[in-house]
DNA sequence: GCTTATCCGGAAAGCTTTTCCGTATAGTTA
DNA sequence: TAACTATACGGAAAAGCTTTCCGGATAAGC
């Protein structure tokens, strides 16, 4: 660990950096898919993303070599941006509103990316590794929002992070057909549990 | 129409009634197609559903054009044996017991069958239907087990029968590597919710 | 037993994903 | 700047799955 290799410590290999064409276009492709499972859900043929993204099909396939793979990155890059949402609500808001904020955001991420529900629910393996995923970037996120508004009286804590991110992320899955507001609902309901008084009734 | 038509009321134009071998295949496919789901998942290939079946993939294709009719199908019928359990239940058991034995009952379909909610989360329109039929089937049995446990003061409803189908249908839909537990204790906690008391502490 | 509407099986067509490999290029060294 | 090489690219071809098609079989009615 001499100079420029920042994290050579033992964990990874990896010779050289990416060459920039390749992390360009695995941006472009990530780009591309994120915006065709918007506009066609994620079973949209492979051919319509490298199109957009302006790539070959052996390009999408080297970088992701199974299409799986292609649909966990978008995955995964959303929930990244949904736990750096947090720090900045904190710092802006008062511990209950900062704590309301994130589930809405937390909620709209869920009930918005149908991408990840049909993930979650394909039974495919290869999302296995996503719940343990969403629980470790997004579990202490909530927590500490949590926390601050249990230390400021505003909620009695009486519910774990975990429980609670997995049953919003349930709730707010959208099912055909459904109310749009549902989900927002029986979020609420389960907020409202946890204000300090009796149930509303 | 003159006389053996024994239903030629107006509702159906059906001229005759299927073929004695055609019933028996569609009986042979829909059977086999609940084994294969329930051992590899919806995605399993349809010539694994024929060959166990016995019958060639015209016969499959003739009888569900399509593969989601398939996938349709068997679910419809594993709602239909769900409904079909509640007046054994309402008859065999108090009011609160019966209503608790059943929700088990439909928790455990839906934490079983993962086709069940692969189909709800797919995006695929075909699918759309499925949320009305759960609830035209599922909803009177319930709301009837609901009724009678209220009626004899063993809870309070504070829930519509339609919300509280749909919480159960998505708390209990598994995720992978999940508790297996998670499902039973979030109803758990929504039913111990109608208890006439206030919160378990 | 004969007729005919209905149904069957599996080959082939149509799509999508995934592999493969000759060609192109970024990065490096002199 | 020029040459060299590891890395990456593109798209044709392979592989796999769904869906269509149609000649041949058969149950149902007379």
């Amino acid at each position: 660990m001499s100079d420029n290799t920042a994290e050579s410590t033992a964990r990874e290999r990896a010779p050289r950096r990416m060459r920039t064409d390749a992390r360009r276009n695995v941006e472009a492709l990530l780009e591309a898919a994120k915006t065709v499972f918007s506009a066609a859900g994620v079973d949209a043929p492979a051919k319509e993303i490298t199109d957009l993204a302006g790539v070959g099909v052996g390009t999408l396939y080297r970088h992701f070599p199974q299409r799986s793979d292609l649909i966990k990155a978008v995955i995964e890059r959303e929930i990244d941006a949904c736990a750096d949402a947090a720090p900045a609500l904190a710092a802006a808001h008062e511990p209950g509103i900062a704590l309301a904020r994130w589930l809405d955001r937390f909620t709209a991420f869920v009930a918005t990316k149908r991408g990840f529900a049909a993930a979650l629910h394909s039974g495919d393996p290869a999302f296995d590794g996503l719940p343990g995923y969403l629980m470790q970037k997004l579990g202490p996120a909530l927590e500490s929002l949590l926390e601050a508004a249990t230390a400021s009286g505003e909620i009695q804590t009486r519910i774990s992070a975990q429980d609670l991110l997995y049953a919003v992320a349930k709730l707010c899955a959208p099912m055909p057909n459904e109310d749009p507001d549902y989900g927002r609902r029986m979020v609420a309901l389960l907020v409202d549990g946890l204000r300090s008084g009796e149930s509303p009734h």
